[in-house]
DNA sequence: TGTACATCAGTGAACGCGCGTTCACTGATGTAC
DNA sequence: TGTACATCAGTGAACGCGCGTTCACTGATGTAC
């Protein structure tokens, strides 16, 4: 009877689900490097062992958690970009939404954001099945940029010579309908985006900059800038809808 | 007699160093989280209490190593900051000169990189003595600007008005003789120039960029530009030498 | 509807491990007179 | 120059801890006939 399978199958998908949230509470008290199982278990009232019916070792636990947090930082900024601002706002309005969004989770949720983006647990190499989640805050900003391209249009950056072959080789395989140009500006200020995060989250920023929020939306503003969004500030204008 | 006594501090300061290069040969093999006093006191023929003679704790240990990359990755940006072409190049050049000799720092280094520029070490709160050496790389970067004010002048980047007040704190704070919209474009792009690092180094780059250096180089370019060093694609120019 | 069997979640004890830190000690190095 | 004493690097045993993982097991849930 498929409802009694279901129910054994539902609670299966229960457990599981309280190992992660505990596994995630022990992770915001401790880091992930002090993420036990044996202490999962004894918060749970289970023998340490039980675990072992759901992940096979403390390292699937661990890239479980993984995929997870890359998931929800991938969904607030896909939920940012539909979101945010009605038809009339434009792209670097919600460009700048977009990197706000994952700056609050990342705040909300400091020791996942660590988690995916400080540095990697000793010992631990991330299997294959978290590439696909990795890369959907990538895909929300190409997704932003296309759509700026084909409405708006886009201010392309420079592009010296030298980084010509490898602008073309990283747009075919990551968006082909954008201007190599963007894609060279896009992915360095993908990985500045969450160099602002990083550095206001790991500390960097204690006694240096004390208004957080308004810097980084300054400093995100002038990322969108770099990529091609256009502010109103840029007269300037190439590409565009087809043009 | 002050050479006998000299042979006792000597020895202290071969042991110390000593036990602290064992101590980054562990971080570069296991990561920060694994690295245990027991193991190098093991691979140094010690026995693991004679450490304590050196070091108070495990923490302590772990600070001095902190220190010492702050030091060895600020070291190398100075001197990349002095060495950087002749009188002849630009400040543009030296700003990319110093960029990438922090990187291959970095990448030549990536434990003790990780180790400052990571996820903070769990149950680990950096005592007041890293604040000094954490600010050099910094402060090459204000120096560099300073220069380039001084000389040949800065494309002062806009700012909105939000954030004058912050902006007008950490000019006074950071460099006081540098226009505060120049203090607030310089303390983004420092976080931004170690994103791109990290990026590369923890492995969000895999599968999407191949010719790091050349990519590197033209992130750091525009953050030159953002900060107000003019590449002679700019032709305005304010500021300037006391103009 | 009832019975025999298979599946599977969860138990509790155990294995073997490495860790940080403390402590009383030995013996060599340095110091004061 | 020689002697008594203080300093201090280093030892080795021990304490108490928590960890990941395995294994034989019990008993409840689900399945086939």
């Amino acid at each position: 009877m498929s409802t009694i399978r279901g129910a054994r199958e539902r609670a299966r998908i229960e457990v599981t689900a309280a190992i992660k949230d505990e596994a995630r509470t022990q992770l915001a008290a401790e880091g992930a490097a002090k993420l036990s199982l044996r202490a999962v278990a004894r918060e749970l009232g289970m023998a340490s062992s039980a675990l072992y019916r759901y992940f096979p070792s403390r390292d699937d636990l661990l890239t479980a958690l993984i995929v997870d947090a890359y998931d929800a930082v991938g969904e607030v900024a896909e939920a940012a970009r539909s979101k945010a601002g009605g038809p009339a706002s434009t792209h670097a309005a919600r460009w700048t939404e977009v990197a706000c969004a994952v700056r609050d989770w990342a705040l909300a949720h400091p020791h996942e954001y660590a988690l995916i983006f400080g540095s990697p647990v000793p010992g631990y190499t991330a299997p294959q099945d978290t590439v696909g989640p990795a890369s959907r805050v990538g895909l929300v900003l190409i997704a932003l940029l296309r759509d700026a391209h084909l409405t708006e249009g886009l201010a392309v950056p420079p592009l010296g010579p030298e980084l010509g072959p490898e602008a073309a080789r990283m747009a075919a395989d990551l968006a082909p309908d954008l201007p190599p140009a963007v894609v060279a500006a896009l992915v360095p200020a993908w990985a500045q985006l969450f160099g602002l995060i990083s550095f206001e989250l790991f500390g960097q920023f204690n006694r240096v900059v004390e208004a957080r929020e308004p810097l980084f939306r300054h400093a995100v503003h002038g990322l969108g800038r770099s990529v091609g969004l256009l502010d109103g500030r840029v007269p300037t204008r190439t590409g565009g809808q087809g043009a």
